[in-house]
DNA sequence: GACACGTCTATACTTAAGTATAGGTGACTA
DNA sequence: TAGTCACCTATACTTAAGTATAGACGTGTC
């Protein structure tokens, strides 16, 4: 019987899933109310097939979180679910590892469909999300951004200084405030609060 | 039997609440993935006992769709049920005629106990909205701003200067740096873009 | 090889942001 | 009446933010 460990900071969601997948499947689900309540969990037994993690959870702090699961235990499988992420924050999720992507616009027979292929060793990522015409025209924006620019704006969201960001990037502040610069332009906002607002409004971090 | 129509958008969450509520206890659940669906459903059959809303559902605009469901069934009792929202909206909610307020962080048990309560001609609030420890700090930091700071905050929620603010308060710059001053230490952050991010993440505006 | 591009750094500058101190007004209150 | 407080303004200052220009390095491409 496959183990499966959900985490996410409703009560009343999280239970309701767990409560649907054990009746509609044979499967055995634990759950957790944030990352380190999952991470805990996971240590106490190493039988987990599948984790899932909610995106806004507190503790998870982006795809952090799902960095510090992945490093933890490598051997389990773990899924993103979110209700509110774009197309971007599911694709890098994706590319950082994640097995599967659910956005709660899923229906619950397409979530057990999901974990089933997830848990049969493939890689779930839906490509329509619903109706989501505003965040077209965001992705266009974001993805001009460079690497480095990304992690700049990344620091940015959590209102730090270009002094803080040279030190946690490793580079001087000039660099950083070449990096502000070039993201401001590109974003086409004219400073550093408005380039923040405007990632946390398409979810990005 | 008693008949109960929920609304939410997200099809996971919702259909996974009714069939939880299905096994569960004797209901009847039906279910709804907007607010015009959820009236439209209501207009086909008048056996709803008990409509659950979700707050952030497309066709609410905020608690504007709670008086059109009270406005064209009176004899339906409404529950606004919410992931986010604080124990501000909540009240506000049940002032304006709510029949329950349930928020997200509730266990799937309580939500049980609450819909009976409700069904039973009751009327439903839970004081404590589960681990909500920073919201009730950060309610009492945003009670200190003053009037005018408030207005400042607002403005950086924008991502505008100082110079930008001082135009549309009609104040001189100088002014508008001591409200600064004054609401970043009061908020207890340290620049005007973590200024902006918490009052976002708070839902202040 | 020439070129584009991302990255990093340096110098130099202008403007914005934030701090500090001082003082004036009006409203409300003990 | 004296005191408190929100509000506004002024001057002066330090630090941060943002712009501009120029150069160096590596990667990959045509």
């Amino acid at each position: 019987m496959p183990n499966i460990l959900i985490a996410d900071d409703h009560d009343l969601v999280r239970d309701t899933i767990a409560a649907y997948l054990e009746t509609v499947e044979d499967f055995e689900v634990l759950t957790a109310a944030n990352l380190n309540e999952a991470l805990e969990i996971m240590g106490g037994l190493d039988s987990i097939d599948l984790l899932i993690l909610d995106y806004n959870m507190p503790g998870m702090n982006g795809l952090e979180g799902l960095d510090r699961a992945r490093a933890v235990y490598p051997a389990c499988k773990v899924a993103l679910m979110s209700g509110v992420a774009n197309r971007d924050v599911a694709k890098t999720a994706m590319t950082r590892g994640a097995d599967g992507f659910i956005p709660k616009s899923l229906t619950a027979a397409s979530l057990v469909n999901a974990i089933k292929f997830v848990l049969s060793g493939e890689r779930y990522l839906p490509f329509d999300f619903g109706t989501a015409p505003s965040e077209t025209k965001a992705e266009g924006e974001f993805s001009k951004l460079s690497a480095r620019e990304l992690q700049t704006l990344e620091q940015l969201c959590v209102g730090l200084s270009n002094k803080e960001i040279a030190r946690n990037l490793n580079i001087q502040e000039v660099t950083v405030k070449l990096h502000v610069k070039n993201l401001l332009s590109k974003l086409k906002v004219s400073n550093r609060t408005q380039a923040a607002l405007l990632a946390k409004e398409r979810h990005l971090f």
